[in-house]
DNA sequence: ATAATATATATCAGATGTGATATATATTTA
DNA sequence: TAAATATATATCACATCTGATATATATTAT
């Protein structure tokens, strides 16, 4: 992984070089970051295309903030909070796979 | 929902009626549940073909009793450990998309 | 430019998810 | 049928994730 790459990461909280410096994730810890990144990702374009923040962290009785840090993807947002969010957008089920098979 | 599988979900953990009897899941919720669920049948699915739960346990720092609880669609199961349990059994990003997507 | 609105960052107490352990119950094998 | 192996259920201390709150900083509208 590149360095800029991994300082991306590393500011949001994604530990990697927990354990020295030269060791890489597996590829399968790769793949679920990725997801989660996909996944905050595509939050993030469909929320701001239909309301703020405020509003979509209302729908599924969350807060601003949670949502910035899932739309920022950050490390302490859950798969099921971004899904949940994901959902609150009015994603369907083939949206949110569609955009998982993505990550491939 | 029909009461028989109302009581198998309940028996799982997942709360339904915890405010009264004929209030629903919305929509959202129900999804997500229905995701959470296929997940479940899709590892239960993919480990038995391969390894032991001990096994895949093992693979991702986990134990056996809460691989038990992912097949079995305990509600105390995360998407995430899901997730990383069917990676586990080397599915691909697109394996677990399409297992999402057949929700809808 | 400034007020209004939206988003980002920091902190925290409480809720939820975790692996571990013990052990009961199935299932498979000899 | 016995033993061996696999899976299920129960409990628990600990870690992670949570919504809430306060507030800083961007962005947008006037």
């Amino acid at each position: 992984m590149d360095q800029a790459k991994k300082e991306r990461l590393e500011s949001k909280g994604w530990k990697i070089g927990t354990v020295p410096d030269f060791l890489e994730l597996t590829p399968q810890e790769t793949i679920l970051v990725e997801i989660k990144l996909a996944l905050s990702q595509s939050l993030k374009e469909r929320r701001r295309k239909l309301m703020t923040q405020r509003e979509l962290a209302s729908k599924i009785s969350s807060s601003q903030p949670r949502i910035a840090k899932a739309e920022s993807g950050d490390a302490s947002v859950s798969i099921e909070l971004l899904i949940r969010a994901i959902l609150a957008t009015g994603a369907t089920p083939q949206d949110i796979g569609q955009v998982i098979a993505d990550v491939g």
